[in-house]
DNA sequence: GCTTAGGTTTAG
């Protein structure tokens, strides 16, 4: 039943139901049997509607009624708190002002809560929106209030704070900690603020609920408190919560808008609030405890600092029971080798961060202890901010003596200093600047996709145990990874979930492909085809084909010369860019029309740098890209059939001291393949086998250039020596040598279905 | 229902 209104005090007791019986309010006990019975009194003090903790959150408004008709001997327990609930909490919020005149009915009476304190009345009434009567007289004088149905607060300076007084306050953060578990029952925060007076206040809040807490995310940040009690404690002024108590933030950032951040449903906000936060703004922009701001980015973090840092949540992993890793970014690249940190992959929530970890752009934070409880709730792609994060350098448990150290981050156990962390929203002013930053790294992305063999997250689990020869002897491989894994067995490695990182010890039980050579392989990055290099038999195809009946062509921009084969009819020509002519033939680019696969291998003994072309309605064409687009003295580069345009569009090197694959594919229009070594291994370390590929790492492998090999025989050698040395040809298992290999576990979607796959990574034959 | 904290560094 809403509140109603009458006219006239004496309407009042016309509106009592004759059921119904007056009572005064200094006659109530807790014993008193509240129905039938009804009170009339002047509202003499009304708070705001708040959210009521103990109760839900529901809505709730105290007011202070006063008995008038009274005898003049009567001052004890005049008045009295009456708590509204619900609905009627915000109708008597909206219906009645501080001096009007009620009438309450249907009351239940319960023992005041804070009767020690205000001395008012040992009980309370307590008003259900459902049950309970109110009807309301407004006052004829409206100075008793002001005229606005809420009510208007006025803010004490914090210099003007007077001892064992109630009181709102505006102020400029200057320390806070985030809310934490007291000893008592509630959460506690604990702030200092000051205003353009100086003065520096400490302030305690205590509230069972975290959402209550204020929402400070910075030093700097502007925090009005209403109903704070002041107390002496160390000759200071402190404030502290009180019974209807509120806080609202704002950021500290002149000309940003002024948005209230409070958990609070129902709270003043006007437009003397608004000035007030941008007065306090423009102080505090001129005082030292903003240029004190302890944030930092990663780029300029330091061994053994205390700092802020504000980032983004990639993925995080609970370590133990004390100790839960978040991996995060700014989008800034540390200066310094950032360390990773092991985990096992089943226990990792998040995205993939191994393009981000290989371009140092990953921090890895170790949260301790009481932090936990804010780290778990952290959803990957959170920003959040860390306060007095420590830097520290630290060698991993498998570094080697002369490697730099690496930088670890650790949010230790405590709230001293402020220690802490807390999300921030995503719209929050203060993140726009990083937001830009890590937009410019969405290519990051599309380096993981190529990169997709390496899905590298760290492993980490007890390790099982591998046969003794097996720990101590010599390994012809070493690793070169910079993480920290436990060494697995090939048996415990099957049975994990990719994706993982892990480290075996395994001999090479088989290889494919036996013909070495057919290791070789062209790989293109745009479409990611990967095919055989062509045998010179197809390749000498293509050239007959193109040159049968082929008219030499004729270019404008070209100097031509020909001269007739010894095939009737075929007539072989090289053109050269005119502004070319004179100079070193290892400088031209000369383009080959009509001449045989061995023809040109001739030619390629005198000139550098040969591109075959046809003739295609007399203007110069590339020939079929199963051939070579580049004859570069051993080396012979391809193209990708599907990805090249064949534009032919810029024959011009002028003034190029150097040609490459990838220059002259540029100009012709050609999607340069690049050379890859593909090499399969049947690994076995006496748990179980795996089949495990070597293609990304391989060069590094080898020590060998994949397109240095592809013209090299002595290279090609190397390669059959090195395979020959880790499977001896007929040996038998334990007589060949042990390899220390940093494995890669992944899926690939092959027809649909995942399937695991295994690469060897970041390991390379010792070289005695 | 009352108390809690009251800034000042973990030690992984």
């Amino acid at each position: 039943m809403p509140v109603q209104k009458v006219n006239d005090s004496s309407d009042l007791d016309a509106k009592v139901p004759a059921h119904l019986q007056r009572t005064a309010i200094t006659g109530l006990t807790v014993t008193s049997d509240p129905s039938h019975r009804c009170v009339k009194a002047r509202v003499v003090h009304k708070g705001p509607v708040i959210s009521c903790a103990q109760k839900d959150g529901i809505e709730m408004l105290r007011a202070e009624i006063r008995e008038e008709d009274l005898p003049q001997s009567t001052t004890e327990h005049t008045s009295i708190n009456v708590i509204f609930f619900g609905t009627l909490a915000k109708d008597f919020s909206q219906s009645v002002r501080q001096g009007d005149v009620v009438l309450l009915a249907d009351f239940t009476i319960k023992k005041s809560p804070s009767f020690l304190r205000d001395k008012r009345h040992p009980c309370q009434l307590e008003m259900d929106g459902n049950d309970a009567c109110v009807y309301v007289c407004p006052s004829a004088a409206p100075s008793q209030g002001p005229s606005c149905s809420e009510a208007k607060y006025t803010y004490v300076p914090l210099n003007n704070l007077k001892h064992k007084t109630v009181v709102n306050v505006y102020g400029v953060v200057t320390f806070f900690k985030q809310p934490f578990p007291s000893k008592g029952s509630d959460y506690c925060s604990t702030l200092k603020i000051t205003d353009q007076s100086d003065v520096k206040v400490s302030c305690s809040i205590f509230s069972k609920k975290l959402e209550d807490h204020p929402v400070i995310f910075r030093v700097g940040d502007i925090i009005r408190l209403h109903r704070f009690k002041t107390e002496i404690f160390n000759d200071s002024m402190t404030l502290l919560n009180t019974y209807g108590w509120s806080a609202v933030t704002f950021d500290g950032i002149i000309d940003s808008p002024v948005d209230p951040r409070t958990s609070s449903k129902s709270f003043h906000f006007g437009e003397s609030d608004k000035n007030t936060v941008q007065e306090l703004r423009q102080w505090a922009a001129s005082q030292s405890l903003i240029s004190n701001d302890p944030t930092v980015s990663l780029s300029s973090v330091h061994p053994g600092m205390y700092f802020d840092l504000t980032c983004q949540l990639l993925a995080k992993a609970v370590m133990d029971s004390r100790c839960i890793l978040l991996k995060v970014w700014d989008g800034t690249k540390c200066e310094h080798p950032l360390l990773n940190v092991a985990v096992a992959s089943d226990a990792l929530e998040g995205e993939s961060t191994v393009a981000k970890d290989r371009m140092n752009l990953t921090a890895n934070v170790l949260v301790y202890d009481n932090h936990m409880e804010a780290a778990q709730d952290l959803k990957p792609g959170t920003f959040l901010r860390f306060y007095n994060l420590r830097s520290l350098l630290q060698r991993a448990p498998d570094q080697q003596p002369d490697q730099a150290e690496h930088l670890s981050f650790h949010l230790h156990g405590g709230t001293t200093y402020g220690r802490g962390l807390r999300s921030l929203p995503a719209g929050s002013p203060e993140l726009q600047s990083l937001k830009s930053v890590l937009e410019n790294h969405v290519d990051l992305d599309e380096y993981d996709e190529v990169n997709d063999g390496t899905l590298l997250e760290i492993w980490y689990t007890p390790p099982e145990a591998v046969d003794g020869e097996a720990d101590t002897a010599h390994s012809y491989t070493v690793r070169t990874c910079e993480h920290n894994t436990q060494q697995l067995t090939l048996a415990r490695v099957k049975r994990s979930t990719p994706p993982l990182s892990c480290h075996v010890r395994a001999r090479v039980k088989k290889y494919h492909p036996q013909q070495l050579y057919q290791c070789l392989k062209l790989f293109c990055s745009k479409c990611k085809t990967m095919k055989d290099v062509p045998d010179d038999g197809a390749v000498a195809k293509v050239f007959r084909e193109s040159a049968r009946e082929n008219q030499p062509c004729d270019e404008q921009w070209a100097a031509t010369s020909s001269a007739s084969s010894r095939e009737a009819g075929r007539t072989i020509s090289m053109h050269i860019s005119k502004d070319m002519v004179g100079q070193s033939t290892h400088m031209q680019l000369i383009f080959v029309e009509g001449t045989t696969l061995d023809e040109i291998c001739v030619l390629s003994r005198d000139y550098k740098n040969l591109v075959p072309v046809r003739s295609e309605n007399g203007r110069m064409a590339l020939m079929d890209l199963t051939a070579p687009f580049l004859f570069s003295g051993d080396k012979r580069y391809y193209g990708c059939k599907r990805c090249s345009l064949n534009t032919f569009e810029n024959h011009v090197f002028t003034g190029v001291e150097t040609y490459d694959g990838q220059a002259v594919a540029e100009a012709l229009g050609v999607q340069l393949m690049r050379y890859g070594l593909l090499i399969q291994f049947e690994l076995d370390d006496g748990t179980d086998t795996l089949e495990a590929l070597l293609w990304e790492n391989a060069e590094k492998f080898f020590h060998v250039s994949a397109v240095d090999a592809s013209g090299s025989q002595d290279l090609q050698d190397k390669i059959q020596t090195i395979i020959d040395t880790i499977q001896p040809p007929q040996s038998s298992l334990e007589e060949r040598p042990w390899l220390d290999l940093c494995l890669s576990v992944y899926t690939v979607k092959d027809n649909n279905i995942n399937k695991v796959c295994y690469q060897i990574t970041d390991s390379e034959i010792r070289e005695e």
